[in-house]
DNA sequence: TTCACATATGTGAACGATTACATATAGTAT
DNA sequence: ATACTATATGTAATCGTTCACATATGTGAA
């Protein structure tokens, strides 16, 4: 950081106070119009730049939100999430500081530390690891968002309709005739398998839940050889694509293969498409897919039926619950925690069609 | 922000001045290890946590870098160079503060100016848009990398070797047989065209003469139907992968089609992929087809033989650049900018084989 | 005339750290 | 005994803003 022109420089430059500076700076406070067209002209013949830090400091408000999430990269999930928020949070003057954690709880909890140590004025925490974590940025008083994943920590919280997204893919399959649908998710208790603290509501569920009531509903059995259940996290580049399509593998072995298959997140759909390409299936004519999410869909060949998640706006709404809680009197905080949910949206395109005749 | 307990508290805590606190968390000057053991026990007890921004504000250094990029999402090259950054920069104790510009210059002047306030120690610049931009960043001394595009403007800068690359992609194909080689890129003179400012080493430039080159070097004529130049920056959801599909459709119907193609970008190879597959023609046994960048290739069906960027290392390089940078003695500073070049890997997957006979 | 009030500007104390400098003690070489 | 040095700690200025408070002038009502 070289030398800067301060705010001194600019009242000395013309001739006034540097509290007056700062009314025009903030705009507030009485300043007569000549005295205003004189500073405004000194910033620009000085070039002064505000120290932001400094004004942090001394209105104990850094405009900046703190983001800790899974990773940006390879799901783009979570990039389109981020940037989701970082959009609304610039249409309030906020920037939004990245943390990508990678599911390592020790990297979360130096995320959590990093950003109290930057004074940001809020967290969002989309997919928490360790309740611990989250419970530590309560604790010293910054608001929270949950986004996704939630823990049993109380704090704000934007979700999603996973059984509703899940439902419509299902109707959507059984619309077009099929009555053998494989099912590729993830596993509701793979955490509590590994001793690792779980969500509150678990999205693993609550799809699997949409899957399961919707065959029942139309008086289809559900064949657990058609359900393949893995861990959801491991977002490694090929590996997860490869679970997609290790488990379509297993459902062509099958006796009495399906006609379609429901995967619970666009990656592992990929890794679907892929192993039918193999085995030269044709989609839709011969499998239809469905995905979830919306991030490779219109990417994918043949492009992919998926439930969109709206992911803008899942980190739009997360950011502007942090920004509004700023606005609001201290007195407002222990009011009661907002939980909005978002849904979903089936986004038909190529990868489903009419159950083949057998 | 709530009420935070402050340096003073810890050294009241421990009866001993602030400075001796500030001794034992900068590890420097002299300190009795017994009141080592004082300081340490009130910052437990009274949960201390530094503030950084009076940190910064005190040591003129920041321990933030900017990074101004395209956008995170949808494409995930940006994504993957600013995650390469972020964690090279943690490894240092630094943070990185994302401005995501989708190509706007005036957005990017924003991003530069915001930066600035928030007086970061660096910026990176990924794919500059406006050389201005760039220029703004340099006139207030802030140190500056510029990643993949580089404007005019004298910074340090990180690129890759795309013409290596490209040929890499051309020579896999000559030596699986194809003659007749389609190119979908690019087009060099987009920016030119559009009386934008156009960047100092064109990617598009670097790859289109790959491709030429090597055909040239095998004797092998260059048929201008096989080669579509489109925008290169408007990666809009579909319809990027859109123009790939579009091209590849245009080279189907051409008298004596391709045998193979090559895209340089993994999107626009996605359309290409989805075009084949509605004409029934497979991939790779009656077309091969390349990529470029390594974002989506291992995702599609079939999966893609692409020409493979190292984003993590750029991201990395770019960082490290600017953290070396501080360290140094501000008399290095005029010394010869850095320019530093990486070079890509063919990755071969399913998408290219043999040509097929004829 | 006097007081209240709106307008306009300045002064100096914060904000929470770091750091140059001062002070104090003990050990050691001269 | 003196002077020097290494060790250990404290004092107060400083980083660049904002803001509570003080001051000053002009205007209109009582």
């Amino acid at each position: 950081m070289r030398q800067h022109v301060t705010i001194k420089d600019v009242a000395k430059h013309a001739g006034l106070s540097t509290a007056t500076v700062t009314r025009v700076l903030q705009q507030r406070g009485y300043v007569a119009e000549e005295t205003k067209d004189q500073v405004l002209a000194a910033i620009e013949e000085t070039g002064y730049r505000v120290n932001t830090l400094a004004r942090a400091l001394r209105q104990q408000q850094t405009k900046t939100l703190g983001h800790l999430l899974h990773c940006i990269s390879p799901n783009p999930f979570f990039a389109r999430v981020a940037l989701g928020a970082e959009k609304e949070a610039h249409r309030y003057g906020y920037n939004v500081l990245l943390y990508n954690v990678e599911g390592d709880p020790a990297e979360e909890r130096r995320g959590v530390e990093t950003l109290l140590d930057r004074r940001v004025d809020g967290i969002i925490f989309t997919t928490a690891v360790d309740p611990e974590n989250v419970q530590l940025a309560v604790s010293n008083g910054v608001p929270v968002v949950q986004v996704e994943r939630i823990t049993h920590v109380e704090t704000h919280a934007v979700l999603i309709d996973n059984y509703a997204g899940s439902s419509a893919a299902m109707e959507h399959l059984i619309e077009l005739g099929h009555e053998r649908i494989a099912y590729i998710g993830g596993d509701p208790h793979y955490y509590q398998k590994r001793g690792e603290p779980t969500s509150y509501r678990l999205i693993e569920e609550e799809r699997l839940a949409g899957y399961v009531d919707v065959l029942n509903k139309y008086g289809l059995p559900v064949d657990k050889q058609l359900v393949a259940l893995g861990e959801y996290y491991s977002m490694e580049d090929g590996g997860f694509a490869g679970d997609g399509a290790l488990y379509t593998e297993e459902f062509l072995g099958v006796a009495n293969p399906p006609t379609a298959i429901f995967a619970t997140c666009d990656i592992l759909a990929a890794g679907a498409l892929q192993t039918l390409y193999r085995h030269g299936l044709g989609v839709p004519d011969d499998m239809s897919v469905v995905g979830f999410d919306g991030t490779y869909a219109p990417f994918l060949t043949p492009s992919l039926t998926t439930v969109q998640q709206p992911m803008l706006e899942i980190g739009g709404r997360a950011a502007q619950i942090l920004i509004e809680l700023q606005d609001a009197p201290e007195s407002e905080e222990p009011a009661v925690q907002r939980r909005e949910q978002l849904t979903t949206y089936l986004s038909v395109r190529s990868s489903t069609g009419p159950a083949p005749d057998r």
